[in-house]
DNA sequence: TATCAGTCAATACACTGTATCACGCCCAAC
DNA sequence: GTTGGGCGTGATACAGTGTATTGACTGATA
């Protein structure tokens, strides 16, 4: 056949260029605006112009991606500071800014084993800036950091979901919630809580934080300095 | 048409009887035995043999089955003591214990707001048993310790899950994993990180968890006391 | 030029949470 | 006593999930 009848190939467009990073941008991305659930595997990929399976070239399963979202993120996460105490607060802080940039990590945290790249950077950044203290103490002092502001960079995203889901702030929060506790600290059968609601303060997500963290801190001074 | 050839009605099982408490117990079971991802609304259905739409007479939505399995766990949770320490100590070691039976609950903790009859209660239970101590004192130092262990048990699980997922005891996953964070140590990138794998403490789960939670307790201890 | 390896898209499958719907029962009103 | 209507129940339906399989097409090699 002549090729003038022959039709022209059809226009294939050419393969999109791909990379673990660009797959990983695209996820954190819809995980950022929507949240976790928006991340599913034929999501990503619509976001890269691509078939689905296409991505199983580059990660064996979704699970890995999570994994490959965490650490990316943990790229942001590089403490800093003179003395341990210092490196220790800075490992705090810039977790949870990383948490309110992404509130999704708040989902993933300490929920899979963390070896990657930036996830072990972090880990030396801090070792490195402990200085030379005792090892024996260093050791449980960040793993206990790290527990701590897991639980706390956990519960107050989850707070601030609740707030957000009721209507946008404090006010109406207190509206939805207020009556149903209402109703159960009327019961009396828990005195104690309902005079902490009442009496008791305040705090805002930071004080929370921070006082929190300042208590362990102060625990694990007294051993490292004596 | 006459009784005799009207054809007796299907025999239609009698309904079996249901009830929130009875769906959750299912619920748990599954999870205990096999992992959250096992609970699914038609296999919790199918363990009490009712049709899956049948649950939603008594949950509007599968996060609320979470929330009253998390909820129900929280029975076993009732820290007491004498004196806010043992209190504080208990609450977190009945968390963890409850945790060790329940997997799951690693999962889910600190991941939802958790406002149930059984939650209220453990509240209660610690607010009633740290004595008179000063408020501005005790409900951050409540917190601190309620995200201590939400984030310790995180961890703890994590790395259960990791070591059995590779063959069950801690030699085969170093086996594992050895080899990789070799040639990553290989590679001089993380030196302090290598010589704490080295040189530094191995503890085990009790001992990190113990030590992590005395700090913390310690830091409260001095601004209570003080 | 013919074959082969390998890449990629499409299809397929089992499963999920939940909306909708239609049937059959019980109870109330006539 | 009959009839109608709500309602709880089960079946069906739908859109979406992660991933296995298949089948077409490419470029490289013999």
């Amino acid at each position: 056949m002549l090729v003038w009848e022959r039709p022209e190939p059809p226009d294939r467009p050419v393969p999109a260029p791909l990379s673990r990073e660009r797959i990983v941008r695209a996820a954190i991305q819809l995980a950022d605006v929507d949240g976790l659930d928006a991340v599913s595997l034929r999501k990503v990929a619509a976001a890269l112009d691509v078939g689905p399976m296409r991505l199983y070239g580059y990660i064996a399963t979704k699970e890995e991606l999570l994994d490959l979202m965490v650490d990316t993120v943990h790229a942001e996460i590089r403490p800093t500071g003179n003395g341990w105490r210092e490196v220790l607060r800075s490992l705090a802080e810039t977790t949870r800014q990383a948490a309110h940039q992404h509130e999704w990590l708040a989902d993933l945290i300490g929920g899979r084993p963390q070896l990657g790249p930036n996830t072990l950077a972090s880990g030396e950044a801090v070792l490195a800036a402990m200085g030379g203290a005792d090892l024996d103490t260093v050791v449980p002092a960040v793993a206990a950091v790290n527990a701590y502001v897991t639980g706390a960079v956990r519960r107050e995203i989850t707070e601030r979901r609740a707030e957000r889901a009721t209507g946008m702030d404090k006010k109406q929060w207190q509206a939805t919630f207020g009556p149903y506790l209402q109703r159960t600290f009327a019961t009396g059968r828990f005195p104690a809580l309902a005079t902490v609601v009442r009496d008791g303060p305040h705090l805002d997500a930071d004080q929370t934080f921070w006082t929190g963290l300042d208590f362990l801190l102060d625990g694990i001074e007294a051993r490292i300095s004596s």
